[in-house]
DNA sequence: AATAACTACTTTGTCGACAATTTATCGAAT
DNA sequence: ATTCGATAAATTGTCGACAAAGTAGTTATT
């Protein structure tokens, strides 16, 4: 878990953090322009470390920048909705395999534990928690398969525009009693080592995810 | 072709693609400490435009990064190598499949005519063109696939490393005319439009070239 | 009225200096 | 001799100011 949240130890990071929780919240709003010496005094810091901030944000991809010109928080889209569920559906599916693979007899069992919990909170009809379990549990397979760069686009990179997306649509997810059994099927194939199996239905589990999720975002 | 390389305009540009170069090609070799002031001299700019460097050479994962500590240049390990190569058979595989869902017409016939003028270049034993024709070979597929998050970790992000790995080990590529058939056999099934198809030997082809190039590293 | 060029203004890019933190050096104590 | 601590040197983090590029507003010319 040490490598999730690296904690923030410079100026620039906290307001590196700061800013995307800002922007991934809907604090501030896609396409907005990101004036520097704005924002210099909005965090109270200098416009150096506010560069450095919207350049990771860059990396990031929840902010675009021109030379010359300035940075704006990304538009979302549709299409790039699509596109990042593919991405989601090739790594995350490669994830799963390599959680079969890797995971420890222990880690597994925590998997499962986690999923009974989430089993109770859904029961009681919890909301939040439902966001929050079906991020920790991806988050949980995106760690075991142990593969640094897939744990790094992941988690660093694309789920920070996926809790965009969300915030964005207003999910309160749906879908959550038949996403629960996905999840179910996907420890079972983990537990019982079967990379072929865990990685499809990881794949069939973020398609259908997917689809929900367009569905909402086309007819609002 | 606009988006692989969108040209340095700005000095922070020019000096960062001038590193990633001199890293890549191993002029500045792995594990060596970047001292901001020893580079800002040597490339002749300001320290500033070489912290900027340095940061996105880090969202390159070509570099490491310690807060208050400095970065390095990372050092490459087999561990490394087949994770690397894990992401790219992942995200590749989805790329050939996309690829034979959105290419054009013209853009596949293109794309076999590369394959012939690649096979004239392999018969007559241009070693130099071998690896240029692989690289573009899987940047046309990657760019076919027309998602830019994928477009964008792959040709942005890894491929860097992936050539660093190979400038590190030497490798004057062996495995040529097998390749060749390899990627005679995708670009067919991208041509009759057979997503799954082009998946499956997409990776196959990567998990081949990862053992190829694990054995070389193992028994140098 | 529309376009072009010039000017004034705003924003980004770059620089050198200062502050904070880490690393190296040296001396003292056990 | 070794280890510990204090001080000095070096490196990174942060800041404010200047340079360069872009934007907008105004005037002049067709």
């Amino acid at each position: 878990m040490t490598l999730v949240s690296e904690r923030a130890v410079t100026n620039s990071d906290k307001t590196f953090l700061q800013m995307r929780n800002d922007i991934v919240d809907g604090v501030i709003a896609p396409g907005t322009k990101l004036s520097e010496t704005e924002l210099s005094t909005k965090y109270a810091v200098s416009r150096a470390v506010i560069r450095e901030a919207i350049n990771r944000l860059v990396a990031c991809h929840v902010v675009e920048r021109k030379a010359n010109i300035g940075a704006r928080v990304v538009t979302l889209s549709p299409e790039g909705l699509v596109e990042l569920y593919q991405v989601r559906e090739s790594l995350e599916g490669m994830a799963a395999r390599l959680a079969a693979k890797n995971m420890t007899d222990a880690q597994i069992e925590d998997l499962q534990q986690l999923l009974n919990a989430h089993f109770d909170k859904v029961k009681s009809g919890d909301t939040y928690y439902q966001e929050a379990g079906d991020v920790d549990f991806h988050y949980r397979i995106i760690l075991g398969s142990q593969n640094q760069h897939l744990i790094n686009v992941l988690i660093n990179g694309l789920y920070h525009l996926v809790r965009m997306y969300r915030v964005q649509l207003g999910m309160a997810g749906p879908r959550v009693s038949t996403a629960f059994d996905e999840h179910k099927n996907i420890v079972q194939a983990i537990a019982y080592r079967d990379e072929e199996l865990a990685e499809m239905l990881m794949r069939r589990h973020i398609l259908y995810s997917k689809n929900n999720i367009e569905r909402k975002l086309l007819q609002p």
